[in-house]
RNA sequence: GCCCGGGUGGCGGAAUAGGUAGACGCAAGGGACUUAAAAUCCCUCGAUACUAAGUAUCGUGCCAGUUCGAUUCUGGCCCCGGGCACCA
């Protein structure tokens, strides 16, 4: 055996035998219990960084633990491939996106493969195949035969000079965050799916997922928004037309004293119309209509509206409340319109107070009153009715629902549920994307393309645009086409492609069957595999990837392609990579090589200035405080820069990058390497012990069942919670006394002993450092490979401890402890207690008032 | 503003059906080995005080409470991180 731990020989050696022996395959198995573990693919922008490391990390070692537990376990990687960033580097690189994206894509995938992930990679896919993106185009076909899929237009994020729509998120400060021109509002056509049919559903489901964390939940609940109250009809003055509006105060419907209507809301021109607000009216639409809603809320939002000139009538109260039209109602909240009640609702007070509007008191707290002249802010909370007629004197919370009831009865509203989800608008105006199988003819109008004339295929043949403009509009060959239903020759194609998120929608479903050519999936494949039974992945994806994926799991359901309704059993959220941030007053943020000198004194290469130490953040490449897992590899190899990963932190909390918790790793792996060479003569061809254990003693004796307690502990960290910290710990605690016992030591059963305590650490150590622990084992001429080896079993006789130590307590502090037999009886462990020489002296004469005896563990002694 | 997390040594983190606070690792200090250094192995390592190789007191963000006993349970507060935010 080589007395030196020499990853750079191991490594690529059992990769290479787990490549030859196709051992990471796996294949439907109707007689094993399958385990579906997946982690999220990643977008292939050419390199892996600490964050997939981890994450990727923390799935093999679940995948290769199950895998030894037994199941039949489905770990398959693939590519997030369709997306801006590669039409933008192909752009810069006046190169092609798809070439840019497979070239990376082979690159990162040697780079999994250098880290020894277990992938069955004849599952891999890439989403901007059109093997793959043929069947999201098809099912596009069947939810619009359905009306899942439909089109409207709405308003969008514009950039002119890019000319394309920005998702909310690539909108920064109200500018575009690639050319920094400011972003308006657009209205264009565009295809959606209608998610918000599945709100109620999804939401109710949000409560049968406990296997997912509690802040995702909650995060989803909260983007679903459900809320209860009424929807209530005002009547317009003088027609027989009424506004309905939506409001979960409906206590307080006595005191609306004015209505506002969102600028988009069709009444508006209408009710303006002919009359001398009409000018202002129409300017202040197309004023509010331009600018960006994340602009909005950003300039801390001044209230603003303009009267239209007609006034409604409060159906409580009769009173004639003014029609305006103002900036903070939401044309997709509820119904556009809010029955504002500025005595207790802050927005609505800031507005009646800028336009001089009355204000009516309806609730006053139970403790004091309120008086409209001199309040100065809303009254929010609870309270007593006022100035509501019958319903003066009841508590505001029961209002709610008999203001709800008196409204129904008498036919001006209803009690409603209002929801802040909306459909999910699918159009972008980008090239790099998969194509909407949509045509637009001028005589039949939207028609979709036959199924048998998918996939339709994105033009491979083009030229980007200066910009990120989408070439399809302009290709004719692509564009012109002729219709499917009439024949003419004059119709169009659709030329929008679909959001990326719609293929991170069914990808995991796709990875049961990936080569499947007669459908979306094969039914057996996805019956076996689904659902996904753990998901690991970022929580920058709690709510968008992860809604669409139950959204779209649904979806296929309801067409019977699949059987289940919920994609993902259980999800775990790991924390991300940090690292302390270090900046030069002149030169802003440094990379860790470009700053010099000991630890108590860094300065600047560049400048010589003493450098700044920021905040400990998430590795970014602005921040300059990343590392690049290329170099770890080569340092160390891949089984420390696994290591590390898993030691410093639990999975779900942050991770913060620690050079020196690197070099621990690497140490640690050295260290059992040495205690093995040190051993390897003598245990070569001993068998590990498993006699009855009391023809061990002393030494010998604590590490069997320090063996035995260690495989207990490593299991039940492993599969309660994913805490791998502390099942790496407990295994180090092992080494630890296995450093204790001596090579020349020649107690009969030392080398049986120490067989199974390395063969246990070799076991216990292979999820976390497959290299590390193959090459181990064959040392100990161990054949089987330990993709196919059985986790260890512990023997509960080893687990009994012979004795154990007693604590004695005065007090509730600890004042002595003594070693005795286990299970004690009560009365033995007080008369002990008591006897101590210690306790009697700190006793001495006080009187004992009570003694707490716990068998197995204390005495307290109350004086 | 609302909703989630989380505050434990010099540092990352252990320990919660309430029962020895600080496992394991890092850093630091000491020793062994070495011509020397690195590596390695062994030991020490929460704070303070003292009659100092031992003992006492304090100590899990702060303040109360429940309990024989609280890092763990309850109430209030402070700080940090994250998410959402004109949602009527």
């Amino acid at each position: 055996m080589d007395e030196r731990y020499d990853p750079k020989a191991i490594e690529p050696k059992w990769q290479k035998f787990w490549e030859a022996s196709q051992l990471f395959k796996v294949e439907d198995d109707p007689e094993k219990e399958k385990y579906y573990l997946l982690e999220m693919f990643p977008y292939p922008s050419g390199n892996i960084h600490m964050g997939h490391v981890r994450n990727y990390t923390i799935g093999d070692v679940v995948a290769r633990y199950k895998r030894m537990r037994g199941f039949n376990v489905l770990h398959p990687m693939g590519w997030d491939a369709f997306g801006m960033p590669a039409e933008n580097a192909a752009i810069a690189h006046n190169s092609h996106p798809a070439k840019w994206t497979y070239t990376n894509i082979d690159s990162m995938r040697s780079q999994l493969k250098r880290l020894g992930f277990s992938y069955d990679w004849d599952r891999e896919i890439a989403t901007c195949s059109p093997e793959y993106y043929r069947w999201e185009q098809w099912l596009f076909l069947k939810m619009y035969q359905k009306g899942m899929a439909y089109r409207k237009e709405s308003y969008v994020n514009w950039c002119d000079p890019c000319q394309t729509v920005l998702a909310n998120e690539q909108v920064e400060a109200g500018a575009c965050w690639r050319c920094s021109q400011p972003v308006r509002q657009k209205e264009l056509w565009q295809w959606f799916f209608r998610i918000t049919d599945y709100a109620e559903d999804l939401l109710t489901y949000c409560d049968k997922l406990p296997g997912w964390p509690e802040k995702v939940i909650t995060m989803q609940k909260n983007w679903i928004g459900k809320s209860f109250g009424a929807e209530i009809r005002f009547p317009i003055e003088d027609t027989d037309e009424a506004i309905s509006v939506f409001t979960t105060r409906q206590d307080t419907v006595c005191g609306a004293t004015f209505m506002c209507l969102a600028p988009e809301h069709p009444l508006v021109l209408k009710l303006s119309e002919g009359k001398q607000q009409a000018v202002e009216v129409g300017q202040f639409i197309e004023r509010i209509s331009l600018q960006d809603r994340s602009a909005r809320v950003i300039d801390s939002f001044e209230k603003e509206g303009v009267f239209t000139g007609a006034y409604c009538i409060n159906p409580l109260t009769g009173k004639r409340m003014p029609v305006y039209t103002a900036n903070f109602a939401l044309m997709e909240y509820g119904t556009g319109a809010v029955m504002s009640v500025p005595a207790h609702d802050q927005r609505d007070f800031d507005f009646a107070k800028k336009y001089g509007l009355e204000i009516i008191v309806v609730v006053k707290p139970y403790d004091a009153d309120l008086d409209e002249a001199t309040m100065t802010e809303a009254f929010t909370g609870e309270g007593i009715m006022i100035n509501s007629g019958q319903f003066n004197g009841m508590d505001s919370v029961n209002a709610l629902d008999a203001i709800a009831s008196f409204l129904e009865e008498n036919d001006m509203g209803k009690k409603a549920v209002s929801f802040r989800l909306r459909d999910w608008g699918i159009s972008r105006q980008r090239y790099w994307g998969a194509p909407i199988p949509i045509i637009y003819c001028n005589t039949c109008g939207v028609v979709p393309v036959p199924e048998e004339d998918l996939p339709i295929l994105l033009p491979e043949d083009v030229d980007l645009l200066e910009g990120g403009r989408s070439p399809l509009p302009t290709l004719d060959y692509f564009l012109k086409v002729s219709c499917p239903d009439c024949g003419r020759p004059d119709a169009k194609r659709e030329t929008d492609t679909m959001d990326t998120f719609v293929e991170s929608s069914w990808y995991y479903e796709r990875y049961c069957s990936p080569n499947y050519h007669q459908g979306m999936f094969d039914k057996k494949a996805v019956d076996y595999w689904m659902p996904v039974d753990q998901y690991i992945g970022g929580v920058e994806h709690a709510i968008l990837h992860l809604l669409y994926s139950r959204y779209y799991t649904r979806v296929l359901n309801e067409f019977g392609l699949i059987h289940c309704k919920e994609p993902f059993t259980r999800l775990l959220t790991q924390g991300m990579v940090c690292k302390e941030t270090v900046s030069c007053p002149e030169h802003g943020f440094l990379l860790p090589d470009e700053v010099d000198g000991s630890s108590e004194e860094r300065r600047c290469k560049k400048c010589r200035q003493a450098i700044i130490v920021g905040r400990v953040e998430k590795m970014s490449k602005s921040k300059k405080n990343v590392v690049d897992p290329h170099i770890l590899l080569e340092k160390y190899g891949a089984d420390t820069t696994r290591l590390f990963c898993l030691f410093a932190a639990p999975p779900e909390r942050d991770l913060e990058w620690s050079e020196q918790g690197v070099e621990g790793g690497y140490r640690f792996l050295n260290r059992v390497w040495r205690l093995a060479s040190k051993w390897i003569d003598a245990i070569k061809t001993t068998s590990p012990f498993d006699g009855d254990i009391d023809q061990l003693g002393g030494k010998l004796r604590e590490l069997f069942q320090k063996t035995h307690a260690t495989v207990y502990k490593v299991t039940k960290d492993i599969e309660d919670r994913f805490h791998f910290n502390t099942a790496i710990s407990a295994v180090m605690e092992l080494v630890n006394m296995m450093y204790g016992i001596d090579p020349v030591n020649k107690s009969p059963h030392v080398n049986s002993v120490m067989r199974l305590a390395m063969e246990s650490v070799a076991l216990l150590l292979s999820p976390f450092v497959p290299h590390f622990a193959e090459e181990l084992r064959e040392t100990m001429g161990i054949k089987e490979s330990i993709m196919l080896a059985k986790w260890p079993s512990f023997r509960e006789d080893a687990l009994v401890k012979d004795e154990l130590v007693i604590v004695v307590q005065i007090n509730g502090k600890l004042r002595s402890k003594f070693n005795i037999e286990i299970d004690t009886d009560e009365t033995t462990l007080k008369a002990l207690a008591l006897d101590d020489e210690r306790i009697q002296k700190m006793i001495k004469d006080k009187p004992v008032k009570n003694v707490i005896v716990v068998k197995n563990k204390l005495v307290n002694i109350v004086v």
